[in-house]
DNA sequence: CTGAAAGCGCTAACAC
DNA sequence: GTGTTAGCGCTTTCAG
C-alpha cells in the first residue's frame, strides 16, 4: 500500500487547481477566467467580476499548468542557451544576463552544455525537437558557420552570442577590435612598440577582429606590425601557458608587452613570464580582454579591458525574444562596446634595454 | 499578409508531425507507435512493425511533443537548480555536473539565480507551482532551516548541493571537516602551530564542520586552538581580502598560516598578506578548501584540498531522480570525502622566527 | 459582455 | 497483439 504512490504522496497531481476550479469558486465561466488571468485585451468586464477571479485565485493557489498552455499555444515559453565544454568563467555573467531577462518575460532559462559526444547537430535538434524551446542562445560554433545555421535553418529563432558569421543571423558582440585597440593603445601610449598578441584561432571572427584592432592601432602609432608577434592560441589558461612559453621560446628580441585575448589566457602568460624569469610587469607588461574576478586576486593585478558579460547576455535575449515574437524580419545584431580599460599594475613602461632570456 | 506569421514561418506548428502522422505511415495505430517507442516493457510486437514503426518515425522526423506528454503524465521532465547570485566559480562545475545527469535521464536542466528581490519563497512557488519542474537542486539558504524546507514542504522533491540542515532532506555535500582536517595537518606537519582560519558564518553547516575540522586537527596535534585565530568571513574575494586585513590587524602575535574556506577567499588572503609586507609562503603559508583553475593561476600557486563539485552535481541529481522516481522513502543523504590534498607553492615551514607587522 | 464547446498531442485504461 | 476512446488543462473560435 505504501507503493501506491498516487494517494500516499499527492506531489503535484491530485490536489492540483485548475482553471475550471477558480471558475467555480468565481461563480464564471473557464472562459472568462482565462481571459482575465492572461490580460486579454479587448475585454471589457465588470470590476467586481475580474476582483471575484482574483480572489479565488488567491485563494485555490492556482496556477496555470504549463503543458497545458503550451499544448494549445504551441509555445514553450523556454529556451536555452548552448555552452561549450569550456570552464572558461566569462559565461557566468553571460547565462545569468540571459536568465535575468528571460524571466522578466516569462520565460525559463535551459542550459545546455555542447559536450564531447554530441555533434551540435544532435544539441540543436534535442533542443528544439524535443524539448521545443521557443529560442536558442548559442555560445559556441565560433568558427563553422555551416554549424551555426543549423538552428536558423530548423527553424528555431536564434541568436549568437559573443559570435557572429557571415550568415544573416542575429547576434550580440562586443566590438573586440575596438577592444584589441583600447588595449594596445595604452601599451603604446606607456612606449611599447614591441607588442605580442596571444590571439585565438584566427578562424574565429572575434579572434580576427581583435588582430585587426591590434594592428590597426600599431599601424597608427607609425610601427609595423611584426607577424612574429602574433601567437595563434585558444581561450584557456592551458593554452595561455603553451602559447606564452612558444613566444618565449621563438621571439627574438622579446617583445616588451603582451596583449592576451582574454582573463585565463593571461594569467597563464604571467605565470609563464614569472617561470622564465622575466618580471611583470617591469620586464614584461601584460594586459588582456575581459575583465573578472581573476584579474585582481592574481599578481600583479591585470589591466584589462572591461566587457560587459552580463549586458551581452541581456541583450542577446532581448533580439531572441523580439525574434520570438514577430515575424521573422526583426533580426538584429548588435555591437556592444567595451566598456573601459583598466590600469592596473600588470603594465607599465618598458626598461631601456630590453631583457633576454637565459636559455 | 506578412503579418499572418502563421503562415509566413510556421516555425515549429504547421508542419509539426504527430503521433497520428507516425501510426498512418506506419499503417498501425496509434497506441501502438506509443507503446513502441516509450519501449513500453510487457509489450509483445512484431519485430516487422516495430521496425515499420521507428521507419516512419525517422523518415517523418518524429519528436514527441514535451507538452502533451506532459499534460497527460503530469511530470514536466525538467529540474531546476537554485544559485545564489554570487560569482562563485564553484558553482560552475556543479552545474554542468548536474546537468550532465539530467540529460543523461532525458530531464532538462533549469537554472535559477536568486536575486535580490526574491524570497526563496517565491523561487520556490515559481518554480514549483508556474514551471512544475519535478524537482529542485538547492545550492542556497545555508543557515535557515525553514526557508530549505519549504521546496519539500510545497510538495517538490528537492535535494540539498553541498548545504545540509537538521531537517530531514536529501543533500550531497563533501565531508567539510575531512577536507579542514587534511588541510590543517599538512599545515601542522609543516611545522606550523599557529594556525588561522577564515572561516564561512558559523551559522551555516558546512563551515561549522569545517571549524570542527581545523580544531580536531589541531587538538589531536596538541595545540590549543586559539579562538582569535578564527575569523568568520563569507566565500567571496571580497570577504577574503576583509578578514584577513582584520585577522593581520587584530592578533598578536600573527599566525604563521593560513586555512581559507574557498579558493577566491585564500586568493585574497595572498594578496592582503603582500599588501601587508608579508611574504608568501615564507612569512605565511596559506591552503585553501575547493580546488580550481585560479589555483594555478595565482602566485605562488595554492595548496588545496580538491573537492570534487562535478561529482556532487551529479550525485546530487541522481539523489533527485531517485526521489521524482520513488514513493518518497528514498532520502539520501550523501557525503563526498575530499578527493586529495594538493601540495602546490603557498605553503612551506614556518620561520624560526615570527614575523612582526610594521603597523 | 460572457459562455459552450472543440480540440492541441499524447497516454492509458479498456476492449477485441 | 493491436485498436478505440476518454481525457490531461488550457485557449479560442463562435454563439448568444
Amino acid at each position: 500500500m505504501s507503493k501506491s504512490s498516487d494517494d500516499d504522496k499527492p506531489h503535484l497531481a491530485g490536489k492540483v487547481v485548475t482553471i475550471s476550479d477558480v471558475s467555480v469558486e468565481a461563480g464564471v465561466s473557464i472562459t472568462t477566467v482565462s481571459r482575465v488571468l492572461r490580460g486579454d485585451t479587448k475585454l471589457s468586464i465588470r470590476e467586481e467580476t475580474r476582483e471575484r477571479i482574483f480572489a479565488a485565485v488567491k485563494k485555490l493557489n492556482y496556477a496555470p499548468n504549463p503543458a497545458a498552455r503550451s499544448l494549445r499555444t504551441s509555445k514553450s515559453m523556454a529556451i536555452a542557451i548552448i555552452l561549450p565544454e569550456a570552464e572558461n568563467p566569462a559565461y557566468a555573467p553571460i547565462i545569468r544576463g540571459a536568465q535575468s531577462a528571460a524571466v522578466e518575460n516569462g520565460y525559463s532559462l535551459l542550459v545546455s552544455y555542447c559536450g564531447e559526444n554530441q555533434t551540435a547537430d544532435e544539441i540543436y535538434r534535442n533542443l528544439a525537437l524535443n524539448l521545443r524551446v521557443d529560442g536558442l542562445l548559442v555560445t559556441t560554433s565560433q568558427s563553422e558557420d555551416e554549424e551555426i545555421l543549423m538552428p536558423d535553418a530548423a527553424g528555431v529563432p536564434t541568436v549568437l552570442v559573443n559570435r557572429r558569421t557571415k550568415a544573416q543571423s542575429s547576434f550580440v558582440i562586443v566590438d573586440d577590435s575596438a577592444g584589441a585597440r583600447l588595449a594596445v593603445e595604452h601599451l603604446i601610449s606607456l612606449g611599447h612598440r614591441r607588442i605580442a598578441h596571444l590571439s585565438g584561432p584566427l578562424t574565429h571572427y572575434n579572434s580576427a577582429q581583435r588582430v585587426k584592432g591590434y594592428t590597426t592601432a600599431l599601424k597608427e602609432a607609425g610601427i609595423d606590425p611584426d607577424p612574429a608577434l602574433i601567437v595563434e592560441s585558444g581561450y584557456l589558461a592551458a593554452d595561455g601557458r603553451t602559447s606564452t612559453q612558444k613566444l618565449l621560446n621563438s621571439c627574438e628580441p622579446l617583445p616588451t608587452a603582451i596583449f592576451c585575448n582574454s582573463l585565463l589566457v593571461a594569467a597563464a602568460t604571467v605565470t609563464v613570464c614569472r617561470d622564465n624569469g622575466l618580471k611583470v610587469p617591469d620586464d614584461m607588461s601584460i594586459v588582456s580582454l575581459h575583465d573578472g574576478t581573476i584579474a585582481e586576486l592574481i599578481y600583479p593585478p591585470l589591466s584589462t579591458v572591461r566587457y560587459d558579460l552580463f549586458e551581452m547576455g541581456r541583450q542577446a535575449t532581448f533580439s531572441l525574444l523580439d525574434l520570438i515574437g514577430g515575424d521573422g524580419s526583426e533580426k538584429k545584431q548588435t555591437v556592444l562596446a567595451p566598456v573601459e580599460f583598466i590600469k592596473r599594475e600588470s603594465s607599465t613602461v618598458p626598461r631601456q634595454v630590453s631583457v633576454q632570456l637565459k636559455r
